[in-house]
DNA sequence: AAGCAAATTGACAACGTTGTCACGCCCATG
DNA sequence: CATGGGCGTGACAACGTTGTCAATTTGCTT
């Protein structure tokens, strides 16, 4: 004889087992005003001994809310993207809220059509949004259409009344290549993020605005453009550093593409940090485990997408737009830069 | 004069325009047999024509399924995740089914709870659990108990009548050392993975049974306990090579720790591969952004994940539990191993 | 002790699907 | 010409919550 598996309790069960009306398990369920704080508890040792959990499509349908929250992303380095999923994922795990992440595939019209998707199928409360998705006007009318609440994480600069998260970009790449400058590089290559990236922009105007304030003439020469991989930071750097006069430091947009800038020094026999200093951005997991350790700018990462599904879900509640955020950022110096060589 | 914002269609509004039953739009959308082709492609028009998307929640709570699945993991390496999580929403999405991932906290009990506590706030239809979650007999059982199907992706040796996808990790290692072997090397370290992965042990005996084959005798002290993670395998390759008779050879269980004994043998000074081999496993994002490059074990790790939802998919559709699959590895040689010096 | 507002509680109708079952209709069978 | 069995379809009751609103109880004021 075979025990019977467990129907799963109901609102009802808790209901009858405490002598109440299911409205006010419910109330006690949604910490509502108006309980008896008697009657609370009485209902709260029901729910335990039942193990009741309420089912999240009942409450959805009945609602008009599905506790789902979706976190897009196109295609980012995993190491980054791994934080952001773990901050998002911290805060929704706070208001028992599940994330939904989804990759975007194609860019453009495509991209829009599976974004929508997506937000038509589920019936998400709100989204999360990173770069560059977040940097599309069509996207975010779009979302707009469909009046879904979300947040941007990360920096651009389409107006819009939705909440962002970001940081200084600007500031950051600025403050590192002084810090360059301030080791005694002089001609200090540059390797542009994905042109897509809004970001992209802003860190290459920090590298000018750090030459100018230093007097240092602006060369084309010294910048590529690259795209936030491995392959295509190792490739702008090998171009930079096959030229007649060869920078002596190369700041690359990223980590991914710093660490492939090292990569292309090691092939070409170039030592660093003694004779090629290479600095990153973001301070990712890559940036510990390449040789030399990288020079990067430490970026927030989780707290970013931490503070953005904290607007969000502060959004949801109150119904207003919150302000939107800035984060700190901090340069973090290994040994991947050096005193200029002689 | 604003425009009112679009109400979402309902399957009435579809059933009125194409002058159908409910029911009827219902089986359409379901491809459900007895609907005569006419009606089909009318019912299909209109959908189109209103853009129409069932709802989730009203679907779950009728159809008693949630089209959600969950893809639970403790706390691997962010490059091993992330194609873990590619493989399996690539096959979700071919189904329409949502992926829910949840990183498990804690231990035992604790995690147990996190588990069940997951499974039971959201109705999952099925769960893909990874190792070494999947090895935690208790937490199979306690699945069982909730009679919810999952799946186990990588190798375990729980008995239990689930399906699985794993690797033949045993003769991957044997492989891997014998490669070293062929090159000469004779003094060959190795460090073993975490201990609470049983692919751990089984990468340990395919090394012991590789050093065995070849009348090597196997040694305590070349053999270190690791975590997988970066530090601890710079810390036992360390230990490996300050010692008497080093090894001219480091296998590391994963890449994360290969990368980690490079680092070690960088900051004392040993050339790699001139003086010192270094072997990976995963073959993961780091074993190309690593200088040098990783010989290690390519392992199939987006198929595996692919596969298992697959399984999953499949079973929840049959209702039978289908057979389990072991997908091929391959070894992958790059620069940090060569010829033994002498 | 009555009167009234506020606090507490409950009955019942949504919410938007799917499952069940019954109803015609048409065709093959005897 | 009755009979039976598919097929195509629809009516209606679930599914397990929350929202609305009315009913009841409580506590305070006079």
């Amino acid at each position: 004889m075979t025990k019977a598996p467990p129907r799963r309790a109901k609102i009802q069960d808790v209901a009858e087992a405490a002598g109440v009306a299911i409205k006010t398990v419910s109330r006690v369920l949604n910490n509502e005003p108006n309980v008896r704080e008697e009657t609370r508890q009485r209902v709260l040792a029901i729910v335990k001994k039942l193990n009741y959990h309420p089912s999240l499509s009942a409450r959805s349908l009945a609602g008009r809310r599905s506790f789902l929250i979706g976190l897009i992303y196109e295609n980012p380095s995993a190491n980054y993207i791994v934080d952001v999923q773990h901050g998002a994922m911290a805060r929704c795990r706070e208001d028992r809220f599940q994330l939904l992440m989804h990759q975007v595939t194609g860019r453009g019209e495509e991209m829009e059509r599976d974004v929508l998707g997506l937000v038509d199928q589920t019936h998400l409360d709100g989204l999360i949004v990173t770069a560059p998705l977040s940097e599309s006007p069509d996207l975010m009318r779009a979302l707009d259409r469909r009046s879904l609440p979300f947040v941007r994480v990360a920096p651009n600069d389409v107006p819009h009344q939705t909440p962002f998260v970001d940081m200084d970009d600007a500031g950051a790449a600025r403050e590192m290549t002084e810090y360059l400058v301030g080791l005694g590089h002089r001609r200090i290559g540059f390797i542009v993020g994905h042109p897509d990236h809004f970001a992209s922009g802003q860190r290459l105007a920090g590298y000018k605005a750090a030459l100018a304030a230093h007097g240092i003439e602006y060369q084309d020469r010294y910048v590529r453009q690259g795209y936030f991989t491995f392959e295509s930071g190792m490739d702008a750097a090998k171009e930079l550093l096959t030229q007649a006069d060869a920078p002596t430091a190369i700041f690359a947009s990223n980590d991914d593409m710093a660490a492939g800038a090292l990569m292309a020094a090691h092939e070409l026999g170039i030592n660093v940090p003694e004779r090629l200093s290479v600095a990153g951005f973001d301070d990712t997991y890559i940036a510990k485990t390449v040789w030399p350790r990288l020079t990067t700018v430490h970026q927030p990462t989780y707290d970013l997408a931490y503070t953005a599904t904290n607007l969000l879900l502060q959004m949801l509640q109150t119904g207003a737009a919150p302000q939107s955020m800035r984060l700190g950022y901090r340069l973090v110096c290994r040994a991947s830069t050096a005193v200029v060589h002689k």
